[in-house]
DNA sequence: ATTAAGATTTAGACTAATCTAAACTTTGGT
DNA sequence: ACCAAAGTTTAGATTAGTCTAAATCTTAAT
């Protein structure tokens, strides 16, 4: 009894949220390390091993001591289940209650444990069952498969080339308050005027002004087109 | 050290909950017993006695051992904003996604504890800083005081005289449907027709209908005029 | 005035989730 | 091929909240 390799715990709020933190890092198939999924939920990576333990016991994750840890099928299950809360929560902020895009994230960390399926069903129903969230994040739907997006960064156009922005993948507040205030929001045609060599700001033309983006900023925004 | 009386624990949701309760219980300055307050938390009275002893250490209740809790202003103050919350969000849930008045409670009772001020103030300002919710239950307002409501129950209405139902003090959803589809809800113009003797059952019409409803289930139903 | 029943508190254990500190494993550079 | 640095796991402690079982207090009835 002392040997404790008994219980099957439940799926706590605490438990969601490594299962969508290891999805979103790992794209549900790749290995993620303990040193950077720890770093995304702000804990100790001793803490990290502990929980995986726990999360291996339940059929949720498998785990490769010293390789990583990636989601089984049921864990997958549980992590889009989360995050179509997540994007559907933003949303309903966004629409309904007249939040801007970047004030709904953390409403929506903590909304997205508590929701019953039918507020779930009532939300997505008075939103006309989206597809994407205000930052143009797919919103996974109910069967579980979540729409592929654009992969194409504003880094990755060419010069003198026109796109428009679907996707934002930030959810810092003051950063998404920025680029809204240049016009860089999901729906909006941009051209790309200049890409400076040296991993350089990407220049972008929106309107008829020009911005200087950061490198790794221009990266997180995905375009079509 | 071992004698742990150091710490001021966080107000968590338990925390929320248990002065809540003690607040509905006691109306806030009666004392509330352990086993009454254990019974409607759905734990063990040795949970209620650990807790309140944490709650009085953080100043929140004064605790006379065997005899009682009561809520100080600070205790008092959580409590209105909590049970604000809930009622906002059960109107809310009604007014905004179509629930019925039997469903919210439940629903409620986790995001009480989880939305933010913010969020707290887009839903009142949405209803038109509304006064009471779905069952008549009085909303407290920001600066924390609660406006009182009627006190007198359909069993204290005398024979052959009307009356108007301001609010149904039940959170069971069957008994809630029941007496709605009675057309017994807040609003709603009844005559007393009869009140047995004995503690019997109170007949009332609601238009051209007759109904009997048990004494305590009478008792719940609060009117004016 | 006593006592038994009922209510309350204390004592000690357990679980989920975290931490620190120490031990172990992998890996990349020479 | 080795070995130090980086990454990972183990060991043991802590906190919030709960439980059971035992001890203690209050009260109401004789």
């Amino acid at each position: 009894m002392t040997t404790a390799e008994n219980l099957a715990q439940a799926v706590t709020p605490v438990v969601e949220d490594y299962l969508k933190t290891i999805y979103l890092m790992g794209r549900a198939h790749e290995q993620v390390k303990t040193v950077s999924l720890a770093e995304r939920m702000n804990v100790k990576p001793s803490s990290v091993t502990a929980m995986v333990k726990a999360l291996a016991e339940m059929g949720l994750v498998e785990h490769e001591p010293y390789y990583g840890v990636h989601l089984t099928a049921n864990g997958e299950r549980i992590a889009l289940e989360v995050i179509r809360h997540h994007r559907l929560i933003e949303l309903y902020l966004v629409e309904a209650l007249g939040f801007t895009w970047d004030e709904v994230h953390e409403e929506a960390e903590v909304l997205e444990h508590v929701i019953s399926e039918k507020l779930e069903a009532r939300i997505a129903a008075h939103l006309g069952h989206p597809t994407v969230d205000p930052h143009g994040d797919p919103i996974p739907k109910l069967d579980g498969t979540l729409p592929r997006t654009a992969t194409r960064s504003l880094a990755d156009v060419p010069e003198r080339t026109s796109a428009r922005i679907v996707r934002v993948c930030d959810q810092d507040a003051e950063r998404l308050r920025y680029v809204a205030g240049l016009g860089v929001v999901p729906g909006a045609e941009v051209t790309v005027t200049a890409i400076a060599p040296f991993e350089g700001p990407v220049s972008v033309r929106v309107g008829k002004k020009i911005h200087a983006l950061d490198r790794r900023l221009a990266q997180t925004i995905l375009v079509e087109d």
